[in-house]
DNA sequence: GCTAAATAGTTTAAAGTTAAACTAAATTAG
DNA sequence: CTAATTTAGTTTAACTTTAAACTATTTAGC
């Protein structure tokens, strides 16, 4: 045993820590960038509706309120209120499964996909400001890193 | 001129969608650390709540709420609110600043802090959990990664 | 000194989130 | 085949956030 136990439970607590000051730096990323999408975001457009519009352009073009629940990582509530906003927009219809009478059908229209792209034009000026100070290599060993945790996070969900 | 400059139009695109990709994760990540945490955290406490009494203990020990705003990053507003539920609990004290009219000094109070470190120990079995399934090395080469980012954000904040 | 501009905080409105309660439909058991 | 359980979505309450309007104080300019 290389390790004495005492030895290890600092590590675990210096582990705590490290993750405890991952996850805050994360957050303040996380609020300073969604503020900043979202001003760019044309059709008073915020970043859940977006992502939604995203997914039916990169996933699949068709899929119950649960799934995208899933796929956005929300509650179901939060995507009962999104779907609302965005039918509101006339960018989806929601109409009722014929397979299932508990389901639903969110669908995107011509008018969603177009205002999806349309974000993605508008909001390509903030991100490559950004881009243009980070360097591209530190980007792409970042990514696998965070898709890990995210991971990690997924699969211990309570 | 190694590049030509559709190809600089072209990696600035791929950089641009890169971004995209990161803040997407980084937002989800976010959000899921932030509900865990807040979970374990005892008296009804908040991560925002959280942030400023920790702030506290590891920075100064009084401070104006503007200046918390900006250590925060968040609004004024956001602030006045945290504040508020902070005050109402025992955890900090807020007195009008004597050598200005239109500052306040906001202070940890003794049960404040206690109820930080109450915090922390709660806190801990979620974050340990996590950094069980992480390597201690990805996460040290990860934080000054997003170090930089959030100074890139911030330096460009508009 | 007095007016104009900047600064510090609060308030309000609108939005998003979670968690929990609730309805309705589909499964599963017995 | 009926009763209990699970599942899909909605609703509500409580919370946080931003942005913008508003008050009050301080600083600058003339």
């Amino acid at each position: 045993m290389s390790k004495s136990m005492e030895q290890e439970k600092a590590d675990a607590n210096v582990s705590g820590e490290l993750v405890f000051r991952l996850f805050n730096e994360i957050g303040i990323i996380a609020q300073l960038s969604t503020t900043r999408f979202e001003r760019s975001l044309p059709h008073g457009m915020s970043r859940p509706q977006f992502s939604i519009l995203n997914w039916f352009c990169r996933v699949d073009d068709q899929a119950s309120p649960g799934r995208l629940a899933q796929a956005m990582e929300v509650t179901k509530g939060a995507i009962t209120n999104s779907l609302k906003k965005l039918e509101a927009k006339n960018f989806i219809t929601v109409s009722p499964d014929e397979n299932s009478g508990r389901q639903k059908v969110v669908r995107l229209t011509p008018e969603g996909r177009r205002a999806r792209d349309e974000a993605i034009l508008c909001a390509r000026p903030a991100f490559e400001q950004i881009s243009q100070s980070l360097p591209a290599e530190a980007l792409i060993t970042l990514m696998p890193e965070l898709e890990k945790i995210r991971k990690v996070l997924d699969e211990s969900r309570i």
